[in-house]
DNA sequence: GTGAAAGCGCTAACAT
DNA sequence: ATGTTAGCGCTTTCAC
């Protein structure tokens, strides 16, 4: 029986032999591990040496389920190649602090489209609260989804659901005006699909250019990968008619452009004003060096960590909505046209 | 009670409510979901589709508990930043295919030491084995680690334990073999900590200086990272005698050099050839054009995810060691001296 | 300050 | 083919 459970490995140390250990009830060693009250210092000194001696380990799972608590956190990321969602973890990790072992990550399956699956995996897990970097999916359905178990949105705002987002709109706003100041009169927007929440940019985007007395061009590509971005891109740089500056939904979209642009035989940016959103480390490197908006992915994920201890702690803590500004930074793939 | 638990979320539905539904007991349900014999098709059918009806979701923490089993899989990534890593979890995901609700991914905080930390978080979520991409600890405490949970490494061997792996030796020499045959005499290897099973691009590149009846010139660094790479290389590069060409531990840190490099007023290929390790989509990009070896990454993930879910079912199965053989891809970063 | 007993959602003998 | 019973490791009343 055992033997097939853990073959040739030693039965886990359960509280039941650091009580017998003791000397003590497993009650007493439970409430030891707590901190709560009813157990003296001493003997809690105890109960906590002899369970390091034998190699005890809590068993959360078993807490949880014992407890009808959920204490894990679930940690859902859109896409595991674009480093904006390493800075995001980064940020929820330093946030989580002592939790950080009840972290458990879940990573989209399909960046094109809704991904119930993996936020699926992450309820069957039994966690107690997902942050959502970045749920590619309508409002409606984030709020329903949030009936069930509690949502942080991160860099994304779903009005009636925790959320720390950049102002999409300022950082929009700033890169096409940026683009529009260096004299670019035919600038495009390349993003993917259109959700509530992901289309600040856009908007942003569109109005800017209208209020210039300009015509906006978007694309979509079919996901905000790199590689989309540069499928969709072939059609937009081929044309004789094409634009002399492009916005990008976001870095990765960017490289894509980029590729694209040169594969087509076009210069950055000489022949073609290229700029980004999220400041990723490619963005600075020698030789890339993009103009890009900065929404400090970090930071916001260590505003999103601290949201959701506290609504793990305090359920029915007033919704957040927290918003930052974002920067635009100019490096070398803009000029004049 | 249960308000505080689940605060306006109805409670979790479970088998026993799938069970009052359908009219039959508990464990006629726990059997139907497990496909095990001894429940007609009928019946079955009959209890899948309430259970669905009803928004039953399988508890695979308490079903874990109840069989004494470990059925969850671990996967250690030392580095979110490094995209090795994420196209490491790609292959895994796509080998461990219906267990990937199972997975747990765990991310090293420290890049520069042995991290406990995270194996003991993945330990303590119960996981059935690990797979680790890649622990920075010497051969004999992985062994150690292996006695209490089974690991799998990727992209590092460990005698004994089971190991899906790249030929580094190959790769380094090809490297290195390139760079010679450009006519380059100074040559630089830039690594970081020094484990058994990190340390075959090093040796392999010494050999082949040597070989060649040349001074090997090796260069440790903090960790793995570009910036650590970067803070190293700046030594390295502003020295009167400095190598012409240097063959890094992998891309991230062929990025570090390059940087300091152009810092340091050199250009790439010009003043110093650059060849890293990993062949990554960054190393493809025009403008950065990085000579680098492919170890297929996301092929070992499908190995060590495959090897995983075989030793969970069969854990006496032989020991696996899989080594592929890795390609020197050659771009833009070298050139002759 | 300490312990006995019940139960969380599930599985797995062992009946029937 | 279906049900009974006894746990898994832990928390949590409630009594001593």
């Amino acid at each position: 029986m055992n033997r097939a459970a853990f073959p040739g490995r030693p039965r886990p140390v359960t509280q039941e032999d650091v009580a017998r250990a003791v000397g003590v009830s497993r009650t007493l060693v439970s409430f030891a591990f707590r901190g709560a009250p009813g157990v003296s210092a001493d003997m809690r000194q105890t109960i906590l040496d002899a369970a390091k001696q034998l190699g005890y380990r809590h068993n959360a799972a078993a807490a949880d389920l014992a407890s009808k608590r959920a204490s894990a956190i679930g940690l859902f990321l859109l896409d595991l190649r674009n480093e904006v969602y390493a800075d995001i973890f980064q940020g929820v990790r330093e946030a989580v602090g002592e939790a950080r072992n009840r972290l458990i990550l879940s990573v989209s399956q399909s960046t094109g489209e809704i991904d119930r699956g993996s936020v699926d995996s992450l309820i069957e897990a039994r966690v107690g609260i997902i942050i959502a970097a970045t749920l590619l999916d309508s409002d409606a359905r984030v709020r329903e989804l949030a009936a069930s178990v509690p949502i942080v949105n991160v860099t994304r705002r779903v009005a009636g659901v925790d959320s720390v987002y950049s102002d999409d709109w300022a950082g929009a706003r700033a890169a096409t005006q940026h683009l529009l100041g260096l004299g670019h009169t035919r600038i495009a927007h390349v993003t993917a699909t259109q959700y509530e929440g992901h289309e600040g940019r856009r908007r942003s985007y569109i109005a800017t250019m209208e209020n210039a007395g300009l015509a906006p061009e978007v694309v979509i590509a079919d996901d905000y990968t790199q590689q989309a971005a540069e499928r969709a891109a072939t059609v937009l740089l081929n044309g004789t008619d094409r634009p002399t500056a492009v916005f990008a939904h976001n870095d990765e979209m960017a490289l894509g452009l980029r590729e694209a642009g040169y594969a087509a035989g076009l210069s950055v940016p000489e022949d073609l004003s290229i700029v980004g959103y999220d400041n990723s480390r490619i963005a600075q490197l020698h030789g890339i060096d993009l103009t890009s908006v900065d929404m400090q992915a970090r930071e916001l994920g260590r505003g999103a960590g601290a949201a959701a201890l506290n609504r793990l702690a305090t359920p029915d803590t007033p919704v957040v909505d927290r918003c930052t500004e974002p920067r635009l930074i100019v490096r070398n793939s803009t000029a004049r046209p």
